[in-house]
DNA sequence: TTATAAATGTTATATTATTACATAGTGTTA
DNA sequence: TAACACTATGTAATAATATAACATTTATAA
């Protein structure tokens, strides 16, 4: 995995690049407040300071909100640079949350439409389950 | 429709009723303390109240959370009386929220294995983009 | 350089949700 | 009925999540 252009054109910002190293080291998503907690040894002093790099980060396709979590996941799935298609999923005993990376999941859901005939490009899914382990 | 079956079995308390009622007959999702400032003048005074028939409502799929919105619609769905498997369309710029209720995609979800071979009975999916007023 | 946009720093505040503990109602069974 | 288990309610305090407002600095590019 060498630098590709989509890295090259979000290059991060010292914020930007602290939260989200933490993140992507992370086996586990990661809330807010814990970030802030671990990132306050490295100057960032305010929530609202997460905020704004979780923003970005969550605009430019690094990471993904888990939305019935309130945490952060960094992407480990090539095909969704944009922030725009996500699936996930959840182990309601460990917590433990995985991207899922489905062809035809995408491809099901990108062509997808309505009574009304409409299509959605954007869309978050979250399945619910035991892991192997919790199994 | 008369009384059903599972409407017997899960005969509501009375928050929940006045809480049921009033996502009921809303025409947009409501938060929780949009709720609790309009049921003040029922008598359910704190926020506590107002979650936990929230809680218990979406337990047994009388109302869905629109996770993405921290709000609640009620389920007009006869096929998810059990809260468990649930589709939104939300628009994202008048925030119209509507169930989606599609044999196809429950199946297709239902259906869905990951690469582990897992399949998951539960899900959660909001989809985003322009409702028919504001494309 | 100058203008513009993006990012940062800081304080305060708003919004969403839960803990803890006491009390009251409901349905079932001895 | 009386005892029990279970569900629901009332109340206060607090925790957890997220944004508003404003000043300043840094990066980008014409
Ligand atoms: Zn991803
Ligand atoms: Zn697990
Ligand atoms: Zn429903
Ligand atoms: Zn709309």
């Amino acid at each position: 995995m060498g630098i590709s252009k989509i890295d090259k054109m979000h290059s991060l910002s010292k914020n930007q690049q602290i939260i989200f190293d933490l993140i992507d080291k992370s086996p586990e998503p990661l809330k807010a407040y814990t970030i802030l907690f671990n990132v306050q040894k490295k100057g960032i002093k305010a929530p609202l300071q997460v905020y704004r790099a979780l923003d970005k980060l969550v605009e430019i396709g690094k990471i993904h909100k888990i939305e019935s979590r309130n945490a952060f996941i960094a992407c480990h799935n090539s095909s969704c640079q944009v922030a725009k298609a996500t699936a996930f999923s959840i182990c309601e005993i460990c917590e433990k949350v995985t991207e899922i990376s489905s062809a035809g999941l995408s491809k099901y859901l990108a062509n997808f439409k309505d009574k009304d005939g409409m299509k959605y490009s954007k869309y978050n899914l979250e399945f619910f389950g035991l892991c192997k382990k919790c199994r």
